[in-house]
DNA sequence: TTTCATTTTTAGGCTTGCCTAAAAAACTGT
DNA sequence: ACAGTTTTTTAGGCAAGCCTAAAAATGAAA
């Protein structure tokens, strides 16, 4: 099992996020503002990593992570995402003051630790901020959730993840009262700039502009 | 607060753990010695941790620690000691697994996240090995242990911690069904070559080389 | 006090991971 | 097709943290 630096571990989390959704390769411009890095750096670290099999990497035509690259990937997620659970679940961290430190946390090597906090968890299938846990085997519960953007009036949903999850976001929705598990009903849509009334169940009337509804994803109840 | 590499952070705790006991300064061979490194690798730090003044370094003289350098190392231990604890007791490990992962561990940099660990595992005073935990003020309680070698026969007590912890020796305990909390009484001592017959209280009679009991903490209980 | 062994420091070199500036390649629009 | 823009790579350099070999300082013994 080889080891990896942080440094390294970092760049094939950057390039895993960045292929993951869309199946195009990951450019090294993409990767440097992922990273906060010069783009100079990158091109350096891809070479890197392509030696030791963990990318595929042809030059000015961005990266796509191999097999084992993709391993490795998926196993960081799931030590980032298992951490956060525990951070917000046994220490009562808040959801947004958690990445930071799962960032940390996530780069401790020990396969037993993370198997034994994983059992302590109760296995837990989606992290704090609704994203989904890889298990052991890098496999991750899919789930049909949809963007709150796309409901219509009436239209009843409980909130289930976070598109974005920057500390400004998830500190203004907690503002709004608003969680995971939230139960919520659309009350109007206004097509002029795409914000939409909701109500909380047992709550508020709030208001919601087109940006904070394309973060936020729901499943529908009714 | 000045943020520290894992490397300044090891060599920090190296020269805390070589100076702690005796007061006398921390010689360049002491330290590569204890982190398994070459005596050019240690000059050089130490000029660097000198530079920082976390450390007061004389040319072939050996360092000591600063007053903001010992506030360090004793944070770090203090980390160390709590991750310990959070593994034995929360995800069950054994006493001999431990210290790998918390030398990792301690790394992490948040104090939000210390001061939580803290309190979820009940502000513990030590650690699985029975070494005190600092406080966050790096007040750590004293007890007035003694070695099981200066015990008499007839004489009770309580085994409460162990001089090293490398992981044969905590193996071979195990084996002995001797741990932390074990209640024992010598029955004869052997003035030859200062082995010892003790018997486990409500268990079986066993004998102990000389270098095992000079290893061993406990207190008298009569 | 001088010699010799041990300890420590210096000198020079290597890898990792970053940087800026310049060159090269790839796209874009006309 | 070619000029201009953008993206990517190369070149050269720097700090951290390690190494080995050689030099210098220290201390013990004769
Ligand atoms: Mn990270
Ligand atoms: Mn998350
Ligand atoms: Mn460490
Ligand atoms: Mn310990």
């Amino acid at each position: 099992m080889e080891v990896l630096t942080q440094a390294e571990e970092n760049y094939l989390k950057a390039v895993f996020k960045i292929t993951e959704n869309d199946d195009k390769a990951a450019s090294t411009n993409a990767i440097a503002a992922m990273m906060s890095t010069s783009a100079a750096s990158v091109t350096d670290m891809l070479k890197r990593l392509a030696g030791k099999g963990l990318l595929h990497y042809e030059k000015h035509r961005g990266v796509v992570l191999s097999e084992r690259g993709g391993e490795l990937a998926t196993n960081l997620v799931r030590k980032h995402r298992l951490w956060e659970v525990f951070l917000v679940k046994m220490l009562d961290f808040s959801w947004d003051k958690v990445h930071d430190i799962a960032e940390q946390l996530e780069h401790v090597q020990s396969d037993e630790l993370v198997e034994r906090l994983d059992g302590f968890l109760d296995r837990p299938q989606f992290d704090p901020h609704g994203d989904p846990i890889p298990d052991a085997n890098g496999k991750m519960a899919m789930r049909k959730q949809i963007l709150l953007s796309s409901l219509d009036p009436k239209d009843q949903a409980v909130l289930v993840g976070v598109q974005e999850s920057t500390n400004t976001f998830l500190q203004y929705l907690d503002k709004l009262k608003l969680s995971l598990g939230t139960k919520l009903q659309v009350v109007e849509r206004f097509e002029y700039d795409g914000s939409m009334k909701i109500v909380l169940i047992g709550g508020e009337e709030i208001t919601l502009s087109h940006k904070v509804c394309e973060n936020l994803f729901v499943q529908k109840t009714k």
